[in-house]
DNA sequence: TAGATTGTTAATCGATTAACAATC
DNA sequence: TAGATTGTTAATCGATTAACAATC
């Protein structure tokens, strides 16, 4: 909405990350260029697609008899993924998978700061890795103190529509739900559903052949 | 490719799990019946879009002026997804996120039992979960013994690559890894990312209307 | 220069949407 | 019956692939 010429198919968007693990492993290894085909072999897509792809995001057109540049496309993908931009993000549910979640170092990269995780339950207040876990009553409070529109909900099955409510009415508009239920939401939230096991039978139905 | 008439197509795919995770909802609410637009309206897409994908797994044609039945419909897609037959998976890292995962509940309605968690660490090794954590030298004895071909990979980063190798030469041929790094797999080994900072990123971008 | 690799235009392919007849 | 809802055929739309000229 702020560029121009602002035609990136969603297809396209969904192998952003791909791309960019890929060329970060690479210029982990210290490589400077890649071309579209080592790309496209690695990945398991077409070279071509892959040249679509780059030139959708690349601010410096590959060059011949070199392919492009790993350290300028990191930059860019990352810059057009929206991962200079800060955002804050709590966590609902200090069970296992919550407090694993909140240990997990990874979204900094990403420009994700998870500042705190709530919890219903008193005995799980206190802090994990050096972040605090609070009583869901605090929740109110200190999303709207720190602008905070982004919420990972880690709570059991059971108790995940009630809290799913309580956070929307809270003021959050966007939920990565680790619980595997169907959450009814109003219009203008977005639900996203991170089904471990869902993610699991896929990767069996690929793996034996799936119908 | 057991089925003659065998056109479903990968979109078409990727949406059953949310149809699947719907109509569960529903069931359990008592619902017995759902038409197409009602579950459209829920999920955000097309109805006709819906009767599409429907058609193609449902063993009972929608009636017209009640729509489809629930339980029927959930069954036929459980059955479609392959999650009857079932396949033992292994856990690869027993830190606080691969503990957190092995003490799910979730994974057996999937047709999937986690039978293990394997750790380089000796101090990790015991049981989580009334599960067992080996030292990584069973893995081989005991996926053998089991028939496993799935991983879950929860190591550091740091040590994905070399944790996988070791996996994938015990013959580990389907993993889904949690390490936010591209991993380099020979042929015939499929790998599923579950980058959960990606997960988070996508979700921020789509509240905030990435671009 | 020669040749590898890029970017782009046109053609194919697949998936979604629109229109409508069929059905309980 | 009337009407809501389905299933299907045809049309549109978008994305991928193929072919090839441009470039370092």
């Amino acid at each position: 909405m702020n560029h121009a010429e602002n035609a990136v198919s969603k297809a396209a968007l969904s192998r952003m990350p791909a791309y960019l693990r890929f060329l970060k492993g690479e210029e982990g290894k210290g490589v400077q260029y890649v071309s579209s085909a080592a790309v496209a072999a690695a990945l398991g897509v077409s070279a071509v697609g892959v040249r679509k792809d780059l030139a959708l995001v690349s601010s410096l057109p590959g060059k011949p008899r070199f392919g492009f540049e790993v350290h300028r496309l990191i930059e860019d993908i990352e810059k057009f993924l929206g991962y200079h931009r800060w955002t804050n993000a709590v966590i609902i549910g200090a069970g296992g998978l919550g407090r694993a979640i909140l240990a997990y170092e990874g979204f900094e990269n990403y420009g994700i700061h998870v500042i705190a995780a709530f919890d219903a339950s008193p005995a799980k207040v206190g802090a994990v890795g050096g972040k605090p876990v609070y009583p869901m009553d605090r929740l109110p409070d200190i999303i709207v103190r720190n602008g905070v529109k982004v919420a990972i909900l880690t709570v059991p099955r059971a108790a995940a529509q009630a809290a799913c409510d309580e956070i929307v009415n809270a003021g959050i508009t966007a939920i990565l739900n680790f619980a595997p239920v169907y959450l009814h939401v109003p219009e203008g939230v977005s639900v996203r559903y991170e089904d471990l096991a869902v993610s699991l039978a896929a990767l069996c139905g690929e793996s034996t052949g799936n119908q």
